[in-house]
DNA sequence: CAAATATGATAGTAATACTATTATATTTGC
DNA sequence: GCAAATATAATAGTATTACTATCATATTTG
């Protein structure tokens, strides 16, 4: 068992999947998986068949595949704000607060043996690739109602109260912040599949490419005026 | 038969739909279904139901529902270079040209009558739901080698152009010009189904507070030092 | 008017995304 | 230590999707 787990919305899972054996092996391995198959592709019999149990077993911890996939991406956001929280102790000037924040988000994720049953490398690339997928659905507004964006929207209120700190009449905080969030993975994704769309090269300079690209558009933002 | 019509990749269709009656049937309806169901609910036996013909024949024109959005969200962003191309002929002023490409993408989209079988303003419904799904696949590089993605690239391409006018020592124009594109569709399914992720306002007022935000980061990041 | 092309009509298939049922393990509470 | 509750396995089945294939007929075109 691990250490630490996370609270997620519980509409998010039928069981909850961090409580259990089998629970934590349909995490790690749909995590393999989704990052190897895409979403389309990956499907519960599937991980079934990998994880040796049967497909009705996986829809008692999920209700379909949608879900598991927000639960997943939930995880991932949930687990940046948690990052975050550490890295901010501590730090008074909200200009270097936000730097960290910038920092956290575009660097290189590496397994991080807090979480036993969670690759966060291989849930990034998740993360770059299916993460606009998770709310661009017809029924947005009744899984928004559920709660089951909290996740991402906590950690954009928190980053926006910090660009607040910074300068309290900035007219665009949250859309702002947004944007750097969604900029952050859809950069990584152009660099490596679109390139002529980015300045962000992929290889050894990309996260450090892409963290002064943040700093740009944020600072440059607040700063105008 | 319209008097204009786009050039678009030929791997996009089988057949160009804008060449005959039936394939602008196919656009046309594909156009109002998609806006109403969202891509995954529509199929091709529902389109073919719609506009009397059988499932076979839009076969005939597009090789899968995937090709058929990547042509639709390709028309989109072509005709969209085209209002450009418009607008800013006889600007030389390189920010006056970005404006007009920042008023543009963010204004209204309204039924242009030039293009007869293809509702604008449904297609941008369309665009702000499922753009990101057209390039976020496990087949994009397949896709992009095909040429697939040649009508965003070459606005994006447009727009960088302007941008380095404007400065031409700024560091990041084509991820500052792409992360403009995509926030600005962005921002308005945010604004209409996540509002607490941005500060432009569902309603009359969501193209004004769209462009002023556009604005801010465009001018904002270039303008920094 | 023949040949080419476009469409219709019909059938079929593998895979997907589930749902349902019954049986057997395993855990837990007392 | 046992009964009750719970978890999982095993199996079967269904509607829908995303195609592919074939042959006939209508329409256009050179």
């Amino acid at each position: 068992m691990t250490t630490l787990t996370f609270k997620l919305n519980r509409h998010l899972y039928i069981r909850d999947p961090q409580h259990s054996d089998l629970g934590q092996r349909i995490i790690s391995e749909s995590i393999t998986m989704i990052a190897a198959l895409g979403v389309e592709k990956f499907t519960f019999k599937k991980l079934a068949g990998k994880i040796d149990c049967t497909e009705a077993s996986v829809y008692r911890y999920f209700e379909n595949k949608h879900r598991l996939l927000v639960y997943l991406v939930s995880w991932y956001w949930h687990w940046i704000e948690y990052c975050i929280d550490k890295a901010i102790t501590n730090i008074n000037e909200p200009e270097r607060k936000l730097k960290e924040c910038l920092r956290i988000i575009s660097e290189e994720k590496k397994y991080d043996p807090t979480f036993e049953f969670v690759n966060e490398e291989a849930l990034h690339r998740i993360v770059i690739a299916e993460f606009n997928k998770m709310y661009l659905t017809k029924s947005v507004d009744d899984e928004n109602e559920e709660g089951l964006f909290g996740s991402f929207k906590s950690l954009c209120k928190k980053i926006t109260e910090i660009v607040l700190e910074i300068k309290p009449t900035y007219t665009f905080p949250s859309a702002l912040v947004s944007s750097l969030l969604v900029a952050s993975t859809q950069q990584i994704f152009f660099a490596e599949h679109l390139p002529s769309l980015t300045n962000i090269k992929s290889g050894k300079s990309l996260h450090d490419d892409l963290y002064l690209f943040l700093e740009n558009l944020a600072f440059g933002a607040i700063q105008k005026n």
